[in-house]
RNA sequence: GCCGGUGUGGCGAAAUGGCAGACGCACAGGACUUAAAAUCCUGGGACGGUAAAACGUCGUGCGGGUUCGAGUCCCGCCACCGGCACCA
């Protein structure tokens, strides 16, 4: 590639537009009440005043990219793929007439950072900031139309103020489950009152404990994933095969105090939201997955001699005939109570068994079920039966009650068990293949040997039966209807220096009881301390725990130590764009409205993000917890709309030239600094949207690049002048490397442009592709969009003269996808028509130009090709007038010698006409 | 195991149920050139057939089906990729 003559002067047509842009300002969008200059190309659209009275707003469109966290290691070419394609939309977007809002911003709080200062002591702010300095080097020098006014960092104190600010909404929250919304927590109804005579210190211990077990953001002890390596705990979902996600350490379970948000109180709506938004299936599936929601009943069974009794979750209620024995989790809070003496020491033993094994021993062992009976019985409410109690680890404490009935004989895991420990097996669902093994079966059917004393089910089918014995349940207050899921409550401590503290200090009550207490709004920022080693105390405390002036406040309470996950910041940010300044709220409540408003009267409820890309590795973690906390502040009115993210697209990873996931280890990494620099931008940007859906896995090649560069090389030939074009390079060639830009004025356009009127081929050519490429952009298929672009440049090469009107609209088509190389053509254009060079350069903003709409009428031929079938196989074309009717086009096929060679001696059965398309005759 | 996605030339890929392979890469031949690069033109799924054509047969992971007609819709498999995984 490097060896090969430069197609064009991309080398300096794309720093000269850069930098108009950024000079003219052309991608800054605007706020309601905001006074547009009067020269800005959007101000000459849409007017200077538009955004200031709420009834002339243009129409809005926001675009979103995830925004990236700036590694090291700086920009590959699987990055900028998302960032064109929203570039690519917002472009297009504004030359539809919306205006546009497409902010891009870093992820800035992290680990890596971290872990670099841990090793050389430099503080995570100062390679933070050089690497935000090199990403935004590289992304600017992509061309990509952001609005860089609005950048956010997630480290700057001006930004996660809000962060804190936010945690505090959700910490001053309780999720009440009659209105299913979050509420303030001064809203929550007092506890429950004994009558008891409470002293004031009493009483107020009892109304923040009761306050404290309520709120969004809570304390526990909990056993959690801790990672030696990193020296933090992780949530849930940072774990990955008893690993951590990020750097791939193996984790440990280990009980901490810990802060915890309550995502689980809206799992229901969580769950249902999905269907308000517009993702792909498969990312849908993906949250609903995660978010595992079963329907079932919970039902009680009595301990046999014992006042307690055993809660269990169960799908399928209709099988409680079939229920032989009861398991608990080892760690069931009943185990120790109901066991008998006898078996005490093998129920011990094997409890200290289960609490040694770290989960990823737990799931690398065999599938070999174990347990421990415990000695003692339950009864089975249907009836009556004394069935044994076991404790096993295939019950996990965390999900359901922590407790099932066993049904062995329609249930995998409850067979292997009592196969393995000789447990009673007994059918109660009758398959409705008659010779279908029963044993093991867990599909539905019929109920059978389902009668007990009070109530039967024998014969119904599986439906019906866990409806009638649910309601005989729930009429007996022995169990009730019930829906569980799997997600679990979100771990939100990191014990980390490169985190946003927590707004919290810790004092002791009236009482003298340790507590802890949200610092008021006007404390916000709390900024961390400086340290001069980021590692955890050797006591094992967080990094904060270090700086003992901070933590200590002269009142003698202290501050929290634990610091936000990395998702904190990420949860909010597409809010902060809409009003990143903004010292005195999170945003702007005009702003808003009007951004994550609906886009115009179709817009479907719940609007928002118009349009968010990012790459499928976010689909359970970034997107629900965004989800999350949008819901929260929805909920308490700080934003209009329930979901967050409208419409949503995870673009298809980009892998090296071997197919190969790209990779350190595999030395397949391509930068974007090397093809940027040898075809430019243009040809890069392009090539990112050429090799395939967006949606789609594929690998990036080399020699593929050098062939949407030439491409553009033709769009240049198609264009320019070849003489003036000599003569500027050997101009260029002896001219200063500053001055050469200034010579690209040299170039003259191609003398075949000229100003006439097109003809019917070349407006067909040309509306051919305005269809294709306005269809395409709009259904995310760049890919057919170029191509479209090249066959009507592939024509337009044939042409003795180039209609001006023609090649003006072309490079609107263009502008999206190669915007650099369209520009400047697009002002050569202006030059050949416009009297003077100062106003060519005042309407030189191709950005603003509206889109060029499609005639059909201009598509219409005289005469058609209609492909003609015998028995669906092709035999001939003819050649018929675009008026054609039915009668004509049959009379034209069955005309043609090709197709009478094969209907010859048969007879004609049929004969299909699809009217325009096709002709099929059937014949035997 | 469960959920989702994808299988089309040498390669990346196109095809509202209607001419399979648009567009591009790589390749081959030609023009220009002292020569090369660049550029421009031409060619191409496989097999058979022909001097070359015409032409014929087969062809979208495999096996069935629906249909005048299937890459596309339905049923059953296989492979690969992604996610979840003892979730009651």
């Amino acid at each position: 590639m490097s060896s090969s003559r430069r197609q064009y002067p991309f080398h300096l047509i794309e720093p000269k537009w850069q930098k108009f842009w950024e000079s003219q300002q052309t991608f800054r969008a605007w706020n309601p009440g905001e006074k547009i200059p009067s020269r800005h190309p959007f101000a000459l659209r849409h007017g200077a005043d538009c955004m200031c009275e709420p009834g002339r707003r243009p129409r809005k469109c926001y675009i979103l990219d995830m925004f990236p966290y700036p590694s090291g290691a700086g920009l590959h070419v699987g990055h900028p793929e998302g960032y064109t394609a929203t570039d690519i939309l917002a472009r297009y977007m504004r030359a539809r007439g919306f205006h546009v809002l497409h902010p891009m911003g870093w992820d800035a709080f992290g680990l890596p950072a971290e872990q670099f200062a841990v090793k050389t002591g430099r503080h995570p702010r100062q390679t933070t900031a050089e690497n935000i300095a090199t990403f935004k080097r590289q992304i600017q020098s992509l061309g990509l139309s952001y609005d860089w006014s609005r950048e956010v960092d997630t480290t700057d104190p001006a930004y996660f103020k809000w962060t804190q600010w936010i945690f505090l909404q959700l910490y001053n929250s309780w999720f009440n489950p009659k209105t299913n919304r979050a509420e303030p927590i001064t809203m929550l109804p007092a506890p429950p009152d004994e009558g008891a005579a409470l002293s004031d210190a009493e009483r107020e211990a009892r109304l923040r404990a009761w306050r404290d077990s309520k709120r969004l953001a809570y304390v526990t002890e909990a056993p959690v994933w801790w990672c030696e390596q990193l020296g933090t705990v992780l949530a849930n979902e940072e774990v990955v095969d008893g690993r951590s996600h990020v750097g791939g350490f193996p984790v440990v379970r280990r009980p901490m105090r810990q802060w915890m948000l309550r995502i689980t109180a809206c799992a229901g709506r969580l769950l249902e939201d999905l269907n308000l938004v517009d993702w792909s299936h498969s990312l849908k599936e993906m949250q609903r997955n995660w978010i595992g929601r079963s329907e079932g009943a919970e039902v009680d069974f009595q301990v046999a001699g014992s006042p307690e009794k055993i809660r269990v979750f169960t799908t399928r209620p209709d099988t409680l005939f079939g229920a032989t024995y009861i398991v608990l989790a080892p760690e069931h809070r009943l185990v120790d109570s109901i066991t008998p003496p006898a078996p005490r020491v093998a129920v011990a033993r094997y409890k200290a068994d289960v609490a040694k094994k770290s989960d990823l021993e737990r799931t690398e062992l065999a599938r070999e079920k174990s347990g421990v009976f415990t000695g003692a019985y339950a009864l089975n409410p249907v009836n009556g039966q004394r069935i044994p109690i076991w404790i096993a680890d295939y019950v996990l404490a965390t999900y359901g009650t922590g407790a099932i009935m066993a049904v062995p004989a329609h249930d995998t895991r409850d067979f292997e068990f009592a196969k393995k420990f000789d447990l009673p097996v007994i059918q109660v669902v009758q398959p409705p293949d008659a010779d279908a093994d029963w044993r093991g079966y867990t599909g539905d059917g019929a109920s059978i040997h389902s009668t007990g004393p009070q109530v039967s089910i024998t014969g119904l089918p599986t439906q019906d039966a866990k409806e009638k014995i649910t309601a005989w349940l729930e009429s007996k207050n022995l169990g009730r209807r019930a829906v569980h899921y799997k997600l679990r409550d979100w771990l939100f401590s990191r014990q980390r220096y490169w985190g946003e503290p927590f707004p919290i200090v810790w004092k002791r009550d009236a009482r003298g009881g340790v507590c802890h207490e949200a610092l008021p709004e006007a404390a916000l920022p709390v900024l961390p301390p400086e340290l001069d080693d980021y590692k955890p105390t050797p006591d094992g405390r967080p990094p904060l725990a270090r700086a003992a002036n901070w933590v200590n406040l002269p009142d003698g309470s202290q501050r929290e130590t634990n610091t936000m996950p990395q998702w904190a910041g990420s949860c909010w940010y597409y809010l902060r764009f809409l009003n990143p300044q903004n010292a005195a709220a999170f945003v702007d409540k005009e702003a808003e409205t009007y951004w994550m408003g609906p886009r115009d009267a179709k817009t479907p409820c719940p609007a928002g993000v118009d349009l968010y890309v990012g790459g499928a590795e976010h689909a359970v973690l970034h997107l629900l917890y965004a989800r999350f906390w949008h819901k929260v502040l929805y909920d308490l009115g700080h934003v209009s709309t329930p979901e967050p993210f409208l419409k949503l697209v995870n673009q298809g990873m980009v892998l090296g030239e071997d197919n190969q996931k790209m990779s350190k280890s595999r030395g397949n990494v391509i930068a974007v600094d090397a093809p940027v620099r040898e075809v430019g931008t243009d040809a890069f940007r392009l090539y990112e949207m050429f090799m395939g859906p967006l949606e789609m896995v594929k690998p990036w090649s080399t020699a593929g690049v050098e062939g949407v560069y030439r491409f553009l090389g033709r769009v240049w030939r198609l264009f320019v002048d070849e003489t003036s074009e000599t003569q500027f390079e050997q101009a260029a060639t002896v001219a200063r490397p500053e001055d050469q830009a200034g010579l690209l004025d040299m170039i003259t356009l191609d003398s075949a442009i000229q100003d006439v009127a097109p003809g019917p081929p070349q407006l067909k050519a040309l509306h051919g592709c305005i269809r294709k490429v306005t269809e395409d952009i709009e259904a995310l298929r760049f890919n057919t969009a170029i191509s479209a672009l090249m066959v009507f440049v592939n024509e337009a090469m044939t042409w003795k003269t180039k209609p001006v009107s023609a090649m003006r609209d072309f490079l609107i088509l263009l502008q999206p996808f190669a915007p650099h190389l369209a520009g400047e053509l697009w002002s050569k254009l202006q030059r050949f028509t416009a009297k003077t060079r100062e106003s060519a350069a005042g309407m030189a903003s191709l950005s603003y130009q509206p889109w060029p709409v499609f005639d059909p009428a201009l598509l219409v031929e005289a005469e058609i090709e209609v492909p003609v079938q015998v028995n669906g196989k092709l035999r001939d074309v003819v050649k018929v007038p675009v008026e054609a009717g039915n009668a004509a086009l049959e009379a034209a096929a069955t005309a043609s010698e090709k197709v009478r060679q094969f209907t010859d001696g048969k007879t004609i059965k049929k004969i299909i006409v699809v009217p325009k398309k096709l002709v099929n005759i059937v014949a035997v």
